[in-house]
DNA sequence: TTAATAATAGTAACGATTACTATATTTAAA
DNA sequence: TTTAAATATAGTAATCGTTACTATTATTAA
């Protein structure tokens, strides 16, 4: 049923995607991996991103601060983004997932995911009074 | 200190957003403006829903599913978007503002906001089987 | 091998948004 | 009330992130 056929151009960006915990976006994915396959395309990129996506593989970050960003961590955890230098991290805190429980209470419909994104200034940014 | 000049325009972007509950995106405030002011420009829509948000009198909802969306009701709540219709809809459920106490447990920068959002298939949808 | 199918590179097109610019509106002061 | 400075506008062009298109190439199962 799976009509999908390899490509060593999706394997390199999955693989890329597992050495860096930057949350980078497609246009820094394909600037890196450009060193690796110099005439992969743009479009590849975001194909395969957006392929990957789906299938579960990684997990597409919408951040509301500039173009999404990826991420090959799948497992539940939630985002900060400093709206000075635009880093997207990784929160380092205990599980909030009855939250979807909460919201369900009182509604009707089917709720199949939420995200959480967390705003402000880095601690970098912060000590470094770039704010 | 504010250099702000009243516009008719921006007050009637305003006056519109709290009329309606369906956080509406910039072009269907746009198209519904029009009837009032035929000429109004989509740049005058797009800089003034900006500035509001801006200045705190409006939010702006980042959804990742298709372009931002406004909302003239600024008090803490969530967001439900229906992956089927697109809708989105306010969520009556229990304050979960102590996610954020939560997260600066173990967070060395400043948490300024957060978002959370929901999705899945909203009610009118799941009912009608057009998922 | 071959033949069917999916993936690619390269490029064009798209939608959402912002930038530009000449004109119009607002506002405070004369 | 004019006037003059500053801000806002309408209309349009440009930008950015992303997707669509197409001819060619790579994968895969028979």
């Amino acid at each position: 049923m799976s009509n999908l056929k390899y490509s060593r151009q999706r394997e390199a960006i999955k693989k890329q995607l597992m050495q860096r915990n930057d949350h980078p976006t497609a246009d820094m994915v394909y600037t890196d991996i450009r060193k690796e396959y110099p005439n992969i395309s743009l479009g590849t990129v975001y194909r395969n991103l957006a392929l990957l996506s789906e299938l579960g593989e990684i997990k597409r970050l919408v951040t509301g601060d500039g173009p999404d960003r990826f991420d090959a961590d799948t497992s539940p955890h939630n985002h900060f983004i400093c709206r000075k230098c635009h880093a997207v991290l990784d929160m380092d805190m205990e599980d909030i997932s009855e939250i979807k429980e909460r919201a369900e209470q009182n509604f009707h419909g089917v709720i199949e995911s939420y995200s959480v994104n967390f705003y402000g200034i880095c601690e970098h940014c912060h000590q470094t009074k770039l704010s």
